[in-house]
DNA sequence: GTTTTATTCATACGGTCGTTTAAACTCTTC
DNA sequence: GAAGAGTTTAAACGACCGTATGAATAAAAC
């Protein structure tokens, strides 16, 4: 019975709980009995709790971070002098998280949305060198698509645009009050879900 | 020395404190050390650790549900048979929390927004008795406002300004990477907040 | 088959947690 | 000024936390 990949059950583990409790209140011994190995496992694998939260959040950001960059480029490229349509850009920084996020689990996107809006010492390290320098492309491209909008127009948007897009990743629809006439199986579609929010923030964007 | 409101004191150094490292990672030491109060007054005026925390986030969301309510009643008998503008609408649901957050401490709207986010037991049923009433009458406004959109998507999109206005909420512009030609003092201010939530949302609604 | 290396294991350490207790200290009210 | 309800205090409780240790075990190298 004893286990073939200790690392990898422990991060699976892990990335329940989190999900479902948050990480302060979960403790290893939680993670260490879910996953069937021994608590002193995880200092061994990951050095310490936090050590394991950055790997299971670098793990899981960076390829997303990778697919952005890329769509972007792609995007410029194909527009040459032009500036990208506001569309397309906006579908290059929502879509690669929502399907990955989806496809890797349903639990890291609940993950996820928790360490954005509570920040773990030493993790703010990981989002800002990671996401930095995407965010502040994605904010200049934004701004030749539309420069009528000012500096503080479209940064705040840019935000807006991130509450949309965490919360949604945070959407689990049995929580949801019944309400008549909604089909819940349209509302969890994942192309239903990326489309609409693709949509909504182009919109709210020059709106 | 001693504290003449006990009770408002450690109300205030739990919004702080909450805010700054999340509920289940503050300890009642720290906050009543911060509140200068004796460990045991948050068992003695609040039954528990749980007790407090319902008691600041009821006192806050209760107000505000309540203003939500009395606009949209407004602007229903102000627009008669008509079907409510959808500006309107977005308005009376999103001012109340913006104004009211805002003017009360600038530490409760990140309370509230991580409490959004990570679901504490004995909470939803604070949220939900409280909000889901308010919720179910803005759908169906908004459905009469727009009837050319289906259920699922005004449910989502209502999801989506939710989203948005919950990180506005948690938006801290002093962490914010430097960003060329951003004015601080304008996205700092409450109205251009406020005015571009709004705008975001509506247009978003209807794209 | 022995030595070496990597991993797992049971157990313990010091600390902090939320909560409880019972004594001390206010006050008001008679 | 004695009585009593309301509040504050210091101290302690048992439980659980993240981490460390050294022995036991498995795998690989020689």
């Amino acid at each position: 019975m004893s286990a073939p990949d200790t690392k990898q059950r422990i991060l699976d583990a892990a990335r329940t709980l989190f999900a479902e409790r948050g990480f302060p209140a979960t403790s290893l011994r939680e993670i260490t009995k879910l996953a069937d190995v021994n608590l002193a496992a995880v200092n061994y694998h990951f050095g310490s709790k936090d050590g394991l939260l950055k790997e299971l959040v670098f793990e899981c950001i960076e390829p997303i971070n990778a697919e952005r960059i890329r769509l972007l480029d792609a995007a410029e490229a194909a527009a040459g002098e032009q500036p990208v349509e506001l569309r397309t850009l906006i579908h290059s920084f929502i879509e690669p998280a929502v399907r990955e996020l989806c496809e890797m689990s349903s639990d890291m996107p609940c993950v996820l949305s928790r360490l954005h809006h509570e920040p773990h010492a030493g993790l703010e390290e990981i989002m800002g060198e990671i996401l930095a320098p995407t965010i502040a492309r994605f904010i200049a491209a934004t701004h030749r698509s539309l420069p009528h909008r000012t500096p503080e127009e479209l940064l705040i948007r840019g935000h807006f645009m991130v509450g949309s897009m965490l919360h949604l990743l945070d959407f689990k629809c049995e929580e949801l009050m019944p309400i008549p006439g909604v089909n819940k199986e349209v509302i969890s579609d994942y192309d239903f879900r990326l489309e609409q929010l693709v949509s909504f923030c182009t919109a709210g964007f020059d709106g």
